[in-house]
DNA sequence: AGCCTTTATAAAATCGGTTTAGTATGACTA
DNA sequence: TAGTCATACTAAACCGATTTTATAAAGGCT
């Protein structure tokens, strides 16, 4: 473990300027007229030593870290933390590192965090974001930091976003549970007015409404404590035990769901049909098997970084920003099978 | 949005220098002994204009970056997940962030992870090492980082680390489910030469051995395909028809081995019973529900970021490495009931 | 009065790069 | 033969902070 070498170094080896040295490592050789030997020593040196740029000293510079920012509602969700090791897997191939960080949903917390990422440099934001933060996400975009949104977006602004068909989604699947039969059909969901969540909300009521049934909404607040979010459920679904099935709008409260169902011993599909957002382990293996509604997480994954680090690549040509809606798929499983007459 | 001050235009717009005004914002006033008024005076504009220095700058001069590495095996997996979150708020709330990345466990992405971290002159490192990788980890050491492990460690590595009691954990399961009447009992994990893994297996041959009964190991490759797991589990539980209890390595083993199980038509605890490592809401919810050793995740991720931190904040005075070892929970379900005489 | 301290602040060097503006040399042109 | 141009580099400025070194002014002492 020799010391570090700096590009100082470099030069002063091989008696030239830093200049020199910098103009090649940047692939500005031919451009700049450098001899073909020179660069050619240079970069045996380079090599020989091992000599790494101080992303710092560079970044004083440029302006630039190769760094982008990542801001997720909760990495310790499966749903986020999936789609951020695809994203992170992506970002390092171009070179590119992570600081990541949750944001809770969060609009005061997810502020602060922005203007740390701002401090830090980052070349670009991807973020799932909280409501009431268009002003700070203009300000990003106004000087000129590429954002990409997932998950949700704020129709107030303009940028790139991937999101699911969230509206269809739900509309499908609670049509799905009609069809079989089903009629008091609840939704069950965290109070929430981003984006996602309403059209999962309005999916539902709209094939409610179609089918000329009653809605049963019930929204629970989002707590870290799990238990704050089964107690309110349970009182729920005691009170309407008339219900026949339930689609639940995320696997969070869908497991939390689960949970709920079966301290009231009440079995699934016969006294009460599932339907979760979101699909993973724990619907699959649940017995019985819960149908689900999957998002293609590395579809989602991928479109968020390739728009990302197009916009990063391409930084001066005026790119139009891009909206991409994906399709989710209706796992159907034993939890919404056929109702059985009484 | 107005553009960004930087510490000369503080200075020149109070017609002092610059000098003053990094004493002043680095609480060397009274050091220095500038005078309160124009204390007072600075502080009032660098709020004014909500003056952020660069951090840029900050790092290339003082070689710190306010940043810690964290490389966890796979993001994605809940375990580590879940740690990185808890992590990351402690990290926040003392002015550091995190650059993280997943390893997969691989030695070389690991050693090149290391060197990108390096280079982005981390403070500190937060590591669940790899194997192989003793040689790197002995560099940064060298160079005067502070390296917290956790899940597992390198023996031959004298650095601070946070696992749990491994080999009791399994050697406690095992024991218990020879207690229930079980006694042709399989340990299925993943390959791996690394402490954790190696502990797991030890604890559960000790009980085996103690109750003299034959071992029953298998070990499976890791693969990012979910196949590539379950095949093989699948194909060694068709062979081995006459077990009648399995210990699974960790929570995602545990898991396929339930979907293989489910698959066979295996039913649990009649016909296998089970216990996991690892407790999450799979096995919580699952029917019946599963049996399985619960580690100390919050206090894992405290203890990891509190030795860190504490390297950090005293670099000068020469501490000794802590190794700390957290005992898990035995928490026992349906899926390891008394074995019914046949 | 002259010299030494102390006080309160500032100038300049530094970190390690990138970028702008030159410069020395030889070939070619007028 | 002097001027222009291309070639192959380099010196110096710059990014925005911290840190070392310097200095003007005031006070104390003999």
């Amino acid at each position: 473990m020799t010391k570090k070498y700096s590009i100082n170094d470099i030069a002063n080896e091989l008696n030239i300027s830093k200049t020199t040295v910098s103009f090649i490592l940047n692939g500005r050789a031919k451009e700049k007229r450098i001899g073909e030997e020179l660069v050619a020593r240079v970069l045996k040196l380079v090599k020989e030593v091992n000599y790494r740029p101080n992303p710092m000293a560079k970044g004083l510079r440029t302006g630039k870290s190769n760094t982008i920012g990542l801001m997720v509602e909760d990495i310790s969700n499966p749903f986020f933390a999936n789609i951020a090791r695809l994203i992170e897997d992506r970002a390092y191939e171009k070179g590119y590192r992570l600081l990541y960080c949750s944001t809770d949903n969060k609009t005061d917390k997810t502020r602060e965090l922005i203007g740390m990422f701002r401090d830090k440099h980052v070349d670009g934001f991807i973020m799932a974001p909280p409501k009431d933060i268009e002003d700070d996400v203009q300000d990003i975009i106004k000087s000129g930091l590429p954002v990409v949104m997932f998950d949700r977006y704020l129709p107030q602004i303009d940028t790139d976003y991937v999101v699911v068909n969230n509206e269809f989604s739900t509309y499908n699947a609670t049509r799905h549970l009609l069809q079989q039969g089903y009629k008091r059909i609840a939704f069950i969901s965290f109070t929430s007015e981003q984006t996602q969540m309403v059209d999962r909300m309005n999916g539902y009521k709209l094939a409610m409404k179609e089918a000329k049934q009653k809605a049963f909404v019930k929204e629970v607040d989002f707590n870290r404590n799990e238990n704050l979010i089964v107690e309110p459920l349970n009182a729920y679904l005691k009170k309407h035990q008339a219900l026949e099935a339930i689609v639940f709008g995320t696997d969070h409260i869908g497991t939390c769901g689960l949970k709920v169902l079966k301290d009231l011993g009440l079995s699934i599909p016969n006294d009460v049909a599932v339907i979760s957002f979101d699909d993973y382990d724990v619907f699959k293996l649940h017995t019985p098997p819960v149908s689900a509604i999957a998002q293609p997480i590395e579809a989602i994954a991928e479109s968020v970084i390739s728009l990302l680090l197009k916009k990063l690549e391409q930084k001066n040509s005026e790119q139009p920003m891009q909206k991409i809606i994906l399709s989710t798929t209706l796992n159907l499983r034993e939890s919404s099978a056929q109702l059985k007459e009484a």
